[in-house]
DNA sequence: AGCACGCCGACT
DNA sequence: GTCGGCGTGCTC
């Protein structure tokens, strides 16, 4: 028997197939999709068996040393997603394969991850009484009773009668694998959906492939149509998976499932160990487990028979793995999986990315809205504050607006949640006194700010000016650098409201395990007064008595250099006003910001997402964004500045040869143009209709592969284009 | 990734 | 003459 066996070793030269011989004593043992061990080269590694075949190979094949698994890691499913994957993100076989599965599944680097056994003893033969000491019976009779005792139970009764009872050969010991995780079997009644919601769930038909995009807005209880289609395709037997960002899977989320579902949910998110994460792994590959609700990753579940696939908060930009290979993105993935599952795709938010909308208004995706809160309220009214205004009366960073409003709910102890947009820390150019920023009169985008040259420069086309002293809009001589912590946030406020107690959230204070989950209970039960904190604030919390939100800059998502600044400053302003006023009690938001005229910031008062859409759609119309355009990103990168600049010219050039419908840009520096003595720069293609351009950039990169010097890093519909 | 091979410069 | 720099290519 010889076997086709795939190396764990990312690298574009050895991602093929190599054939090994299988010795006899193993041979029932070999499956397609389960791991191995082989010898390569000198070294010893891990591979998948992809292929087993009879023929002897002209090589003189090495053999296989040891079979990993019993059973199969990769279905047929799965085997052939990773080869999509790897031809559609241009990326390696094996990364494919590795990104689908849990750390504790690769090849081992130091510790290794195994199934955890729990010890039971179980009597051998019967035992009279009268032989046994007290503590011996104690445990015995627990044997009697309950058929078998669990050694730690064991242990704490009495470590010396046990250890007499096993030397007296009385007990037979047994393992038995246990999870990591345990989930609670309480279930709670579910809610009574609202007319608009059950019309939701009726319009989409689980029986076959279809897009659907339910477009809710905050409140108006998407959670509730999700667990209805999950529990319709439960009825038929069929498996779900629920994908949601990081930022919003918190426990309150998860609680809420598995206050509905039970044991039949795997909740797959950072803060599980990667035991835990492998245990789930298996609950679902086994069939234990019918509902994965996790992030990106976990579209790439095992799961069997799928009859839903949800996707919250579709916007969300980490659904695009964009840091490393393969830069795939979770949507895709879904839509493969939908296909050969069968199953609808749903795509939630209250603020759909512009590709998404586009496509439900042209009819591609289905298009189901919830247009009205749960609670028959209206969304909460918005109060814009200029900055500019305020900051010649007061020096911190809050408007007397705020700070009035802050005080009314202090008194009336009610809640507060304040938003610090920490997002796009890079530094670009601001007038201090109207708000004026530097914008590349190609792209539209931010400038940034490099010291080096004192230059502003645009990372999209290298476009490049001087920087002024004097803001050329104001006159005044006031541009400076921005940026403010939430530390020194948290100091301020305190400062004006000394008894208030102020719960600071984000990524340094919810880092450890348990803290954020801690942290949401204590707001919940009133030990604090009022939730400072980053992002991480506005997403999917469900605070009833929140009657507050505040936001104290709204303007520093709108100056990261990348075209969906726009986009993104909208959809986070109305996720965070969508936190206010969610029960009985009315809810209000105040948005501070120096450019109360910016549309994303206009239109996040009146909630209007249309108007939003619409009027950013005519810019991406012009300035070729997408939806109108596809885009690529190909980062070249190295050493030595001018070499790597001269093949970036040369991939240029190539690319302008073979490709006639594409628009290239750059070479641009990247943001972070020097990383460890690394040079990056970036080319960009715009695109609306190129049959061959895969083929051309493979042919690219495999120029590239086997080259030291200069990386090449191809990202295509790049997420961000830092 | 790791290692051998091989082709040029500088030296016990 | 040899030692060792690292660029290139291979691993079933």
């Amino acid at each position: 028997m010889v076997v086709g066996v795939l190396v764990e070793l990312s690298s574009k030269n050895i991602d093929k197939i190599f054939d090994y011989k299988v010795p006899k004593e193993l041979e029932k043992k070999i499956k397609i999709g389960i791991r191995i061990i082989v010898p390569f080269g000198r070294m010893t590694l891990q591979g998948f068996v992809l292929e087993i075949k009879n023929t002897t190979s002209k090589y003189d094949l090495k053999e296989i040393i040891e079979v990993s698994d019993e059973d199969i890691i990769l279905t047929d499913e799965l085997l052939e997603l990773g080869q999509k994957i790897s031809k559609l993100t241009l990326s390696t076989l094996i990364s494919a394969y590795q990104t689908m599965l849990p750390k504790a599944l690769k090849a081992k680097k130091g510790r290794v991850i195994n199934k955890k056994y729990d010890t039971y003893y179980k009597l051998k033969k019967d035992i009279s009484a009268e032989k046994l000491t007290a503590k011996q019976w104690e445990i015995v009779n627990i044997i009697l009773e309950k058929n078998e005792i669990l050694r730690s139970e064991a242990l704490k009764i009495s470590t010396s009668a046990l250890n007499t009872l096993i030397k007296n050969d009385l007990l037979k010991e047994e393992k038995k694998e246990h999870y990591r995780l345990t989930y609670n079997e309480k279930l709670l009644p579910k809610k009574e959906l609202t007319d608009e919601q059950k019309q939701a769930v009726a319009l989409v038909n689980l029986k076959k492939y279809d897009t659907y995009l339910l477009h809710g807005v905050t409140g108006s209880g998407k959670t509730e149509v999700y667990m209805e289609l999950i529990e319709k395709a439960l009825e038929n037997g069929k498996s779900s998976i629920l994908l949601v960002p990081e930022i919003s899977l918190t426990p309150q989320m998860v609680s809420r499932f598995q206050q509905r579902f039970g044991s039949k949910i795997a909740a797959i998110h950072s803060a599980l160990s990667d035991g835990e994460k492998y245990d789930e792994w298996r609950r679902i590959s086994r069939n234990e487990a019918m509902i994965v609700i996790g992030a990106r990753s976990a579209i790439f579940a095992p799961l069997k028979n799928i009859g839903v696939i949800i996707i919250d908060e579709e916007h969300s930009d980490s659904y695009k793995q964009s840091d490393m290979n393969p830069r795939y993105n979770a949507k895709d993935i879904a839509f493969i999986r939908g296909k050969t599952h069968n199953c609808p795709v749903i795509l939630g938010s209250a603020t759909p990315s512009l590709e998404t909308y586009a496509r439900a208004l042209k009819d591609v995706y289905k298009l189901l809205s919830l247009p009205h809160r749960v609670n028959g309220k209206e969304l909460p009214f918005v109060n814009i504050v200029d900055m500019n205004k305020e900051m010649k009366s007061s020096k911190g960073h809050f408007s007397n607006v705020l700070l009035t409003a802050i005080k009314k709910r202090l008194e009336k102890k009610e809640q507060i949640i304040l938003l610090l947009n920490r997002r796009g820390y890079s530094s670009f150019v601001s007038c201090k006194n109207c708000g004026f920023t530097f914008k590349c009169p190609n792209c539209d985008i931010t400038l940034t700010y490099h010291k080096s040259s004192n230059t502003l420069r645009c990372h999209y086309c290298g476009y490049g000016e001087k920087t002024y002293e004097i803001c050329p809009k104001c006159g005044e001589k006031a541009l400076s650098n921005l940026g403010v912590g939430t530390q020194r946030i948290e100091e301020e406020l305190q400062k004006y409201f000394q008894d208030s107690k102020i719960l600071r959230m984000d990524y340094d204070t919810t880092s450890k395990k348990g803290m954020h989950e801690k942290m949401i209970k204590a707001f919940k039960n009133h030990e604090y007064d009022i939730l400072l904190g980053t992002q991480i604030v506005a997403k999917g919390l469900d605070f009833e008595d929140v009657t507050l939100v505040g936001v104290i800059n709204a303007d520093t998502g709108l100056n990261i250099p990348d075209f969906r600044s726009s986009e993104n400053t909208f959809s986070l302003l109305s996720q965070v006003a969508g936190r206010s006023g969610r029960s009985s009690k009315a809810g209000e938001v105040i948005i501070q910001t120096f450019n109360p005229k910016h549309y994303s910031i206009m239109y996040t008062k009146t909630h209007d997402y249309i108007g939003f859409y619409n009027e950013e759609m005519q810019i991406r119309r012009t300035l070729k964004y997408p939806p109108y355009y596809y885009l690529v990103n190909i980062k070249v990168s190295g050493k030595d500045e001018k070499e790597i600049l001269n093949e970036a010219l040369k991939i240029k050039r190539a690319l302008l040869r073979n490709l006639k419908n594409t628009i290239i840009l750059g070479p641009s520096s990247a943001t972070i143009f020097k990383l460890n003595n690394i040079y990056r720069y970036n080319l960009i293609l715009k695109y609306k209709k190129e049959d061959n351009l895969l083929a051309v950039l493979e042919k690219i990169q495999n120029h590239y592969k086997s080259k030291v010097k200069i990386k090449i890093d191809i990202d295509i519909n790049p997420s961000q284009m830092i």
